[in-house]
DNA sequence: TTGAAAGCGCTAACAT
DNA sequence: ATGTTAGCGCTTTCAA
């Protein structure tokens, strides 16, 4: 049983005032005097006002919400996402409404038109891979920011990693650590994040005079690529002493397919993977160095990034790219000689 | 620019009648001649009328969002948590605003009075682990489901997994496809789960006849641990046909132990984990089969149960257990005598 | 069967 | 400096 809610008028009988000084009063508009500002304040908390979103956001037009839509489905790489963005948004005392597409471009419709009934003031399109996909499109009336995923549209803002510099970054440490010869593990073929960091990765060797071995297959992003790759590369009998496998899945599959034909990590090979997945690069014989993307920062930027566009400032159209970093284990220790 | 929207004056204007009479024709109320309520229709199609959610909540008090409120943070199993309760909550034409209090109580707090204040017409509580929680409270004026995680007040609604009947299966299977001594691996005590598992698991046992080794050591729901405990077991000595991990990370780090020692799954061991993680049981040599905790139906339940108490149907408190089931893979496979 | 009017709780313009 | 009034968009009496 819930007794009818405390509005403006209790609390302006309470203080012996109007409503409109009520309002004034708590919103800290318009002039008023000290001491009838402070008997307003001190009798809403003593009646534990709290103010009606509805009735206010019915007049400004705003709802102080921000939609979430996914693309495909919330997964491992969402998560960061969301929490990076609620750092910002909570923050900025709104909140985050969620809807999850599952990848049906129906039910997107159908939670872009419910977003939108909602007046939520933007919008931020995540989805599980830094993939583009289609622009929610350019009639959306309020703004838009895609995070991790990117939109096909260049005059929409995205918000993903930094495959290039971050594949850039593997190979240097290996270089860095000694390590000259080295294969590089790719990702499923199609995926931008195997193109950027194959690219990054060769662009770097290149830069650093040194031998690239690559894989000249593909696999998916699974512990079973990683232990055929390696394979592949022990038939081959090329010689290495690093390796960059595009996913610390990958490069847990590798680790276990160079042990078993008894190449030691990271003795005889030095190995840098890629998304810092906890469980997989933890429990992996031995624990993996990897690059990580940074995804909470991700969705740091996409919702600092919307809330500058949702105060009217004017943001920048295109792509960017959040730097990521790199975590130190033992996979790529060196070795005394 | 966005150009104001149409309301119900404008379709009312559209169609020649009264904004009352629209007002009684799209929501179906009244009384109202067919033609009159297929013309008002008609124009709202044509305007693209959308109805004003807040002025609507304004008046109804009611919001159709209901709160999701994490324990701790967002994980692995509070997603199936998330899309299951969405399945539900969608059809009911209800959003979800998400909150993620990261286990710091007093950001719990702030995020409770967020979602009272925007009046959300009910919570779900969740966390990542079926461990019990402090209720939010008595006085909380909406309606209230713990989902996965239960409420420590047992007037409150809570929805689980039930580990004592998925314990059971396993160990149930592993008889069934002719295990007769059967090792338990036990998740970190302290934890219900593990309670509840060993509990079952030893019921079960006991039911069938069938002896029980127990790893009387604990470690955490790692792959670590699975490795110590089959090293545990090895120099032990123990004979056994079957093991039931209660994790799927300690299931493969078991079957990586045994087969370190020369014990092969499954012609020497039948293997049972639990959770059914996909990136873990399949990528398992061999693949593990495994106690699937039906998490998405525990969302499922969590939201039906929520909006059968936002209708004001009486719902009984406690603890209710959704049963497991059983995911076949290979490490559990019959194998020739 | 339909229209007119009041009011949900709040704020902003205007009046005092 | 404060009170009064009107109105945001909708629904719901009540009157016609």
């Amino acid at each position: 049983m819930r007794q009818r809610a405390i509005t403006v008028k209790d609390v302006a009988q309470e203080a012996g005032v109007s409503a409109g000084t009520v309002s004034k009063a708590l919103s800290g508009q318009g002039q008023l005097r000290a001491d009838t500002r402070d008997r307003v304040i001190a009798a809403a908390r003593r009646l534990g006002y709290q103010p009606n979103h509805f009735a206010q956001s019915l007049l400004s037009g705003r709802s102080y919400v921000i939609g979430v839509l996914t693309t495909d489905s919330i997964g491992r790489f969402t998560i960061p996402i969301l929490t990076g963005a609620e750092d910002v948004l909570g923050a900025g005392q709104m909140s985050m409404m969620l809807c999850e597409s599952r990848g049906d471009p129906v039910r997107e419709r159908h939670y872009l038109r419910t977003l939108l009934s909602r007046r939520v003031d933007g919008i931020i399109v995540t989805g599980r891979s830094s993939d583009e996909r289609p622009s929610l499109g350019a009639d959306v009336p309020i703004p838009v920011v895609y995070g991790l995923c990117r939109s096909s549209d260049p005059s929409d803002v995205s918000v993903t990693h930094d495959d290039g510099e971050g594949a850039a970054l593997a190979v240097r440490h290996l270089a860095e650590t000694g390590r000259r010869r080295i294969a590089i593990v790719p990702g499923p073929p199609g995926h931008i994040a195997t193109e950027n960091r194959s690219a990054g990765a060769a662009a770097e060797l290149r830069r650093l005079g040194l031998e690239t071995v690559p894989v000249s297959a593909h696999g998916q992003w699974s512990e079973e690529w990683g232990r055929e790759a390696a394979a592949i590369l022990h038939r081959r009998g090329d010689e290495f002493d690093g390796a960059f496998c595009m996913s610390d899945q990958i490069a847990r599959g590798f680790t276990d397919g160079l042990r078993e034909v008894g190449v030691r990590v990271p003795e005889d090979v030095g190995l840098v993977g890629m998304d810092n997945w906890d469980a997989m690069v933890n429990s992996a014989r031995p624990p993996i160095t990897t690059i990580d993307l940074e995804l909470s920062k991700i969705g740091h930027l996409a919702a600092s990034l919307l809330l500058e566009m949702i105060a009217g400032k004017p943001v920048p159209a295109g792509v960017r790219l959040v730097p990521a970093s790199l975590v130190y284990r033992r996979s790529s220790a060196v070795t005394p000689a």
